[in-house]
DNA sequence: AAGTAGTCTAGAATTATATTCTAGAACGAT
DNA sequence: ATCGTTCTAGAATATAATTCTAGACTACTT
């Protein structure tokens, strides 16, 4: 990745969170992050194109994260674990990155962005596929398929919600303990 | 609230959530809802005080179904079950409004619309004080007041979200049981 | 080393779109 | 019926995204 692509994905991540999407102008970007117009088109096509930028960057970030603790050998319970915790120290060390994923993915995904459909299918079909498995052992309840995601992150990042919006003060590391007891609650047999 | 308000918020939300936010210009809704620029300027003062009208009157459509159910002499768990199936029920029926609310509103507090905070003003407070009163009664867990909502919502909320983008097929009703168990399992002492 | 194709940068020109403005129509109160 | 107010219409304006053209840089080839 040049250079030019991440000082524009940074300054245009700063002024979309500042000052929103429609408020930051073209002339803005390049200002803030001296690129030219004609450069930042040249890198991106569009306004979309960077924010598509932005958005897939900052979960490349989180995914990092969470491959670097999750391994194939972790029981059901530990992955649960795992998974809750690193998405919560993730999401309070990098809040920015998160207000990006909160804020700007649902509308690359009804503008139809096939960068982010990419990354939906490598993120979460091979994570269902772990959870099937322990369905399949017994280490988690038999429920249907979609409702195992809403279970495990659902109080999580509702949480994180309200703590990007500066809603609440404690980041949502500070009560990993709870979100691990009800996601564990509502999944184990 | 005139004919010419209720018309416009109609082909609003119908444009907006079809077309996206960015994509729909006001050429586009003069003519799927045959109102003038000028009486639009007048009505809504912006495209962003259209949107605005388009969220609160989902918002308050789903405020009115949950004040229909929810009476002051409900139990703790039963306030949960009512919440959660009121909800999950608006919801399935709704999902346009619902999709308004959920992916929006965002865009509504990031502008600081002043609408939306009265909302969340005279929706949450109310609400956070009777959990408090359950609380102090023992109905409900000691935790932090912030974790709540979350610990009820969350995975409904997950859920509805996944059901909205269509990347699930049972709607939230559906599942109500599964909802109510996970926060009640989480809540109750 | 000079040539060359490809990539990148710059900023002006263009196009698209939100917003404002002006004039007049409809309405309600007195 | 008249006055003031609210509402409607559509043209005019302003604003901002995007495209275009020319040139600079880079890396590869001979």
């Amino acid at each position: 990745m040049s250079d030019t692509r991440s000082v524009a994905i940074a300054s245009a991540r700063a002024l979309f969170l500042t000052r929103g999407l429609e408020a930051t102008r073209i002339e803005d970007l390049r200002d803030a992050s001296g690129i030219s117009t004609g450069s930042l088109y040249h890198h991106f096509g569009s306004k979309l194109g960077l924010l598509e930028a932005v958005v897939i960057s900052a979960l490349a970030d989180h995914k990092r994260a969470l491959l670097e603790k999750l391994n194939e050998s972790l029981s059901a319970f530990e992955a649960v674990q795992s998974l809750i915790a690193t998405t919560a120290d993730w999401i309070s060390a990098n809040p920015d990155a998160a207000r990006c994923i909160f804020r700007f993915r649902g509308a690359l995904e009804s503008a139809g962005s096939s960068a982010l459909k990419d990354h939906n299918r490598n993120e979460l079909i091979p994570l269902l596929k772990r959870l099937e498995g322990w369905i399949k052992n017994g280490e988690i309840r038999a429920l249907p398929m979609a409702l195992l995601l809403p279970l495990l992150h659902g109080p999580l990042h509702e949480y994180a919600r309200a703590w990007l919006a500066g809603r609440v003060a404690a980041p949502p590391s500070a009560h990993v303990e709870v979100f691990v007891a009800a996601a564990w609650g509502a999944l184990r047999p």
